[in-house]
DNA sequence: ACAATATACAACCATTTGGTTGTATGTTTG
DNA sequence: CAAACATACAACCAAATGGTTGTATATTGT
């Protein structure tokens, strides 16, 4: 429950809210794209693109490398298990609550 | 890539990406608490408190039951779970570009 | 050197978000 | 029945979001 922690839960669950973002990023995880190729498969402004690649970057579901004058973004997959290992935790507190019940209905009475 | 999976995703991350929602979370899959319960944890009025839930609600995150006057919020972990299967899947997406790279290593030449 | 390409970013705009206060409605309790 | 309690929701507001166009900068290729 650290106060930067869930800045950065902020940030990952926000870049993933938007549909176009979660799709640019199942193609950075199949490989490398450069922002061009990405911005090439939808229908908005090359601008636009270039702004949801930013916000997956700020939140660390990928990163860029430079090649010539291209830009290559690919997804990080260790920040894809960070976000699924906070739902994790949230079963975890449900199976707390499960257990908890458990031992009330098997208790002597 | 159903249009209304689409919508449902975005429903799901968006509500999660608010960290008063999350916390809500939390303490709903670990039990029922009533909405005026939920917003004397919190330093924000109450209709700031029961729009958070209704955001949670709509999204799937959890249910309420009515017990007399008061409305009982409770998580639901299958929508938990169910946001935890989409990062599956693109993990999988990452895990076939390594496939594909691996086959290249591999590759005689 | 110049034109074309790839990217970044500022300024702007409409809509959504996360908060507020106030009001209405249903439920319990004295 | 009246007072208190629990909830819902409308109206409002400032800030953030997701889009646009335009401009600046760096890297190619001829």
């Amino acid at each position: 429950m650290d106060e930067t922690s869930e800045d950065r839960a902020d940030a990952l669950f926000h870049a993933l809210s938007d549909r176009t973002r979660r799709d640019i990023l199942r193609r950075v995880l199949s490989g490398e794209h450069s922002v061009t190729a990405l911005a090439a498969s939808y229908d908005m402004s090359f601008a636009a693109v270039q702004k949801h690649v930013a916000v997956l970057e700020r939140a660390g579901l990928l990163t860029k490398r430079r090649n010539g004058r291209e830009q290559l973004a690919s997804g990080d997959v260790e920040a894809v298990r960070s976000v699924a290992s906070m739902l994790d935790e949230l079963e975890d507190v449900w199976r707390g609550r499960v257990a908890r019940i458990d031992a009330l209905l098997t208790e002597e009475n």
